[in-house]
DNA sequence: CTCACACATATCTCAATGGTTATACGTCAA
DNA sequence: TTGACGTATAACCATTGAGATATGTGTGAG
């Protein structure tokens, strides 16, 4: 029962997994390692949560030798996209629908 | 330490409240005793999240007499549109990078 | 072959949070 | 004023999930 938005949403909520996605698309490629570096907290929880990202769909991983290099993934943040333009929409149509009302009364 | 952006994703990344938020986008404002009929949950479980849609200052509320009508917030969705645009952007960037590598092995 | 390295996985702990029921608070009707 | 109604708050419980440490797995170097 957990559609896209769900799994963006919970997947981008964590502070600590959404820094290593933005550095990821701030400066590409990077490998676990260097994400590590600055991730402020152990390997093992950088690899979990590129885990979930990766899971979301968020980032990609390629493996070259001992090392894993990953990589924010082109397209992900569609849904999410989506959804704000939808859900502003929502919102834009019913001011529209204010508006239109306003002017009928005016009449 | 809790920016815009964090409040934004943690306050949405809950399903039961973001299917609040979406109702209240998509059907405008609506009293808590509305939302409770479809919200799957307790009344006290919609209180509580609508008092933190509100305070991430995604929605508002209006008291009329003992209902309290809530509708969702203008505008409190742009910080999470500009993040996801300028993460789009960074892609983007780097493709273009890539391209202008290339074009420039090219020749 | 063996050791060091890079990363992943296992296991545990702890705090955060979403849910419930019970109850308090304010408002309207009678 | 009393009681019903609509909502908010309190207190509690169960689950989730992020973090740590310890260890497993695979790869390259010597």
């Amino acid at each position: 029962m957990s559609n896209a938005h769900d799994t963006l949403f919970r997947t981008l909520a964590d502070p600590t997994r959404r820094a290593i996605f933005e550095r990821l698309c701030r400066q590409g490629e990077q490998t676990v390692g260097a994400l590590t570096a600055q991730a402020g907290v152990s390997q093992p929880a950088v690899s979990k949560h590129l885990g979930l990202l990766k899971e979301a769909g968020l980032v990609r991983d390629r493996h070259e030798g001992r090392q894993t290099h990953y990589s924010a993934q082109l397209g992900a943040l569609a849904p999410l996209m989506d959804w704000t333009r939808e859900m502003a929409g929502f919102w834009e149509s019913r001011f529209d629908d204010l508006e239109d009302l306003l002017k009928r009364m005016d009449q």
